[in-house]
DNA sequence: GGCAGATGATTAACATGTTAAGTGAAATCG
DNA sequence: CGATTTCACTTAACATGTTAATCATCTGCC
């Protein structure tokens, strides 16, 4: 974000063969980094899930609806680490389509808890090889003792921002 | 992906309080490790986009452009790690409200320069200092050392991905 | 020159991300 | 109790992700 005259006097004229400075500071940024990876790394399992018929945030729900009996909404949005309107229509279409199985609970009749059906599991077992297959190779290419260091570092990141967002809050910011 | 009998048996009854195995394993995929800590930190910069009316792809877009002169629509897609059709419909936003400048090439009719203006960079510069500071912050909380070697193996990940992808595809994979 | 295939960019269609608003039920407090 | 607030979830509205299709231009080849 440093320089910035020297810029704005070549706008207009001249300017397809300029291309100069790489860009580097900008694409090894964080978040910049962060969001390649991930992508790296979904890009090798997309296309078997969509030989499933699954996007990548179906199959997280019902992948985490295999380590649970059954579960609320809200703790599943948590888990799955999925905003609550996507929840929602991704459960309504997983619903349609009876890989999954929804009531509302007794005690409570705000809550929705929401379970895998026979249908779903059968459909996570078709997935389930290649995916794995698809992780052990990953895990041998980079190198298991790597990526437990790097998912170690990835959460350590995670937690002291955390601590940033609170210690942000705890000033004078009661407005709105 | 293990286990799979002792779930589907109590799906239907008592399942509001069976809730059991904390799905430690899904919850520490690489995938969610890199969307959670990706999320951690954009969310420490998007409240202030979003004050001076920017998305994260739009400052994305602007904060490449302020690094050329001008650029081609698919290399911008490129360095700003965005596909065609997104950048398409930012870049038709963006220059509705004069952030940028495009225009045709003379050699080749069918590319389309694309600059930022001076309105464009009045915006960044009003952005830029919170954004860095905001950088900063995150860089002193984890440590410099510890972010750069987080990054190096980001570098690392990404790459033996791609070679894990060409390694894939040197088969007999051309069908459709 | 003209045509088949490649290329740059956009549009289309559907799924999700993101914030705000809405809805109904539960908890709280006077 | 009854009004108010809180809570769980859904809808709404807009922006982006993702793949396929479209459109115009360009290139190579005859």
């Amino acid at each position: 974000m440093a320089r910035k005259k020297s810029q704005t006097e070549s706008n207009t004229a001249a300017a397809e063969t300029t291309r100069r400075a790489p860009m580097r500071d900008f694409s090894r940024s964080l978040p910049m980094s962060l969001l390649r990876a991930r992508e790296a790394v979904m890009r090798q399992f997309r296309p078997s899930l969509r030989n499933h018929g699954l996007t990548e945030q179906q199959w997280r729900i019902l992948r985490a609806l295999t380590t649970v009996d059954a579960i609320e909404v809200t703790e599943l949005a948590r888990v799955a680490f999925l905003l609550g309107p996507s929840l929602s229509r991704i459960l309504r279409d997983l619903e349609a389509r009876q890989l999954i199985e929804r009531r509302t609970a007794k005690a409570d009749l705000r809550r929705a808890v929401v379970s895998i059906s026979a249908k779903g599991l059968k459909l996570i077992e078709a997935v389930a090889p290649t995916s794995e297959a698809i992780y052990a190779e990953i895990t041998s290419r980079y190198g298991a003792r790597k990526l437990a260091e790097l998912q170690d570092m990835l959460g350590v990141l995670e937690r002291s921002l955390v601590a940033m967002e609170v210690a942000g809050e705890e000033s004078g910011e009661i407005e709105e």
